[in-house]
DNA sequence: ATAAAAACAGTAATCATTACTATTTTGCGA
DNA sequence: TCGCAAAATAGTAATGATTACTGTTTTTAT
């Protein structure tokens, strides 16, 4: 990732410019909004890219797509298995980060929890 | 999953029989050790269905594979995103749980804590 | 024993992701 | 500013994990 792009930036805009944490194809979509020709296959390279670079993270849930997240602070999610939003929330505390490091004898990069149930909304309407 | 089956039975053993958090195809290779004609369409039914009972959990890593864990007690992942080794670690506290559950007003089915990182064997072998 | 329901093996289809190719854009040094 | 090598792109083809389908076999209950 040497070189700037258009295309880099506006995919790192729509991820910037949302709190949902979409799927590729949703980033692709928006992402045409600005540029109409722009190829899936860019969308998926600079993903890629800007995960490696770390501006963005991958948050992995078992839908079976990958998700993508502009927000790179320490935070947790909460996965709603019925509607399946991904939801942020605050970390309370980073004991757990500390806990395992000196356990395992590991180096902690990047610290992802993922809570699945049913979230507030899906559990009214039932 | 009214009826019983030998295929379901092996595919349960496998998961059982290991502290690893294997992918289908592993699973698959496995079960095929005991049935040596068991159809791969059988495996990815029994996990669904083994999942959907409660006997198993499903772990989401950045890696494209579904993996399957035959241990339901809660407890915590470490992913390498060097080995890509997938390990098992004791949960110091269930705080976190009750934590989101008041905040979110959500009811919390299953918990799963993804931290990734460099291993202690990966961080030795540069 | 028998019949309906469930599960199976084997194969074909789906579709998210990756790979490839020819063309265009970017950055840098002359 | 110009030219060139590296990087990036659009568009298309290939891959491969997962799902769907079909005709047959197994299971369970009557």
């Amino acid at each position: 990732m040497k070189n700037y792009s258009k295309q880099r930036e506006v995919i790192l805009n729509v991820l910037q410019g949302t709190n949902t944490h979409p799927t590729v194809s949703w980033i692709y979509s928006q992402a045409r909004k600005t540029l109409p020709n722009i190829s899936l296959g860019t969308v998926y390279r600079n993903l890629t890219e800007l995960k490696k670079s770390g501006q963005i993270i991958e948050v992995s849930v078992e839908d079976g797509f990958q998700h993508f997240d502009g927000n790179t602070d320490t935070h947790l999610h909460f996965y709603c298995t019925k509607c399946h939003n991904i939801y942020d929330c605050a970390c309370p505390e980073n004991q757990l980060k500390n806990y395992l490091e000196e356990n395992l004898g590991c180096n902690i990069t990047e610290q992802k929890l993922i809570f699945n149930g049913v979230c507030k909304n899906c559990s009214v309407n039932i």
